[in-house]
RNA sequence: GGGGAGGUACCAAAGUGGCUAAAUGGAGCGGACUGUAGAUCCGUUGGCUGAACGCCUUCGAAGGUUCGAAUCCUUCCCUCCCCA
């Protein structure tokens, strides 16, 4: 492969490098001295779960691996100690030492879905970042200026409005620009809110004497609803060790205008299938809902093999489309001792499938018409149902239970 | 160190002695409509009690005044601004 292809090939789907020059003569020398480049990504262990949005630069890793580079997989363990002040308008609450390592643990089990285990290391930036001493952090802070700092979007941000800006949140890019000091690191991914991380470590790494890495920025995805960035905390998010049913009604559920971009970074589809896939979503050969829900296909057999992906799609279309009970559905034990003339409270029945914290959120969502018995909407909180063994309690619009008597 | 402004529910933001479990907006949830999309409309968003506007807990924390406190007083904690 030549390097133009290379080339090429790393810069699909990203939103910036920086520089691409500068990419070239890495990969060049890469080839001349046959030593892969060293490819970092930090990750930050707050998110114990990874999902679809960590995926869009985990697949970029991915082929920097099977270009030949090397993927070093940085959990910042120490940093998530710190909390990355980026796109957060508030200061992040800090990790304790045991959540961080129980974080960690996740990343390892779910990231080599993506990532290929022969070509990758996993790092922990404690390594270095716990040994430093105070006056090694002093000297890596005199490095760099409030001012220059302040030019970060949401610092600036913060400032002007006059909130709370912990000086440990200044560290942070400071932290993770030396990580990349350490590990002299030849090209750092990262989204486009990592911009600023990324600079900085460009910057450090020209101060203790390295060639400054290359940056490639990746677009972030929008979750679930659409608007905010996808993340855990949000809620937007669909996990990829999600079951598969989940994971197919997640993404049925995104707005059609994520529909083209999920396609282009989450899956494997050719540039032109995205063509075409872009002239259907405004012409009438498909429907928008044809097409997504080969998107969501298309993501649960990557993450769950095409047997899963076929009954996530029969499911949703014989619950959602064609309005029928699943075919399969979970049983809601009732000790018989509770029926009364066979009879049992609505509100006594919710609560035993455990989907609820409080009576109150029980009693509301019946009166609002969110519960059905065989298809029959529970008109009110304040009655009794007759108990039949198999019948069909529908909780909301996604849980099902067949009721059994025991 | 001195002076000033603040801390209200998931978020933002009203409320400055009883009518306040707390306006309003956002977000969430449910319903109608639909394609589990978008837009729109309606309802709902502390807990307990077979439900009654009855009880319990909640307006940074702890005490106090009062028949009664998110609202007044005291102390403490936290944030921001100005000056040094």
């Amino acid at each position: 492969m030549d390097i133009e292809e290379e080339v090429r090939i790393i810069k699909r789907g990203i939103e910036e490098i920086i520089s691409e020059e500068e990419l070239i003569k890495k990969i060049e020398r890469s080839r001349k001295e046959k030593k892969p480049l060293r490819i970092k990504q930090g990750f930050d262990p707050n998110a114990p779960d990874i999902h679809l949005g960590h995926t869009v630069g985990l697949r970029k890793l991915r082929q920097f691996q099977d270009l030949g580079h090397e993927v070093y997989f940085l959990i910042g363990d120490f940093t998530g100690m710190i909390g990355d002040p980026s796109g957060r308008s508030a200061t992040r609450k800090q990790l304790t030492p045991e959540e961080v390592k129980k974080n960690a643990e996740t990343y390892k089990e779910q990231v080599f879905k993506i990532l290929n285990p022969d070509n990758t290391i996993i790092e922990f930036n404690s390594h270095w970042l716990g040994k430093l001493s105070f006056v090694e952090v002093i000297q890596l802070c005199s490095k760099y200026t409030v001012a220059r700092m302040l030019e970060r979007d949401d610092f600036a941000h913060r400032f002007q409005e006059k909130k709370p800006i912990g000086i440990h949140e200044f560290l942070y890019p400071l932290m993770q620009g030396y990580d990349s000091v350490a590990l002299k690191a030849d090209v750092e991914l990262g989204g486009t809110d990592q911009k600023f991380n990324l600079l900085v470590g460009r910057e450090l790494q020209r101060e203790y004497q390295q060639e400054p890495q290359v940056i490639i920025t990746m677009p972030i995805i929008a979750g679930t609803d659409g608007v905010e960035k996808m993340s855990k905390s949000l809620g937007n998010y669909i996990g990829i060790n999600e079951p598969p049913l989940e994971m197919y009604g997640k993404l049925m559920s995104i707005p059609d205008k994520l529909i083209l971009t999920y396609f282009e970074l989450l899956t494997d589809v050719s540039t032109d299938d995205l063509a075409q896939i872009e002239q259907d979503l405004t012409g009438d050969r498909l429907s928008p809902l044809d097409i997504k829900k080969r998107l969501a296909k298309e993501i649960v057999k990557m993450y769950h093999g095409y047997a899963k992906a076929n009954e996530a799609e029969q499911y949703f279309q014989r619950v959602f489309q064609e309005k029928e009970n699943p075919e399969e559905l979970e049983d809601l034990l009732i000790p018989a001792q509770e029926l009364k003339d066979n009879k049992l409270w609505i509100v006594k029945l919710l609560k035993m499938t455990n989907l609820f914290k409080s009576k109150g959120e029980i009693i509301r969502l019946i009166e609002q018409g969110g519960v059905r018995i065989n298809n029959q909407k529970i008109g009110a909180a304040n009655l009794d149902v007759e108990i039949r063994e198999g019948d069909v309690l529908r909780v909301g619009r996604l849980y099902f239970y067949r009721l059994k008597i025991v």
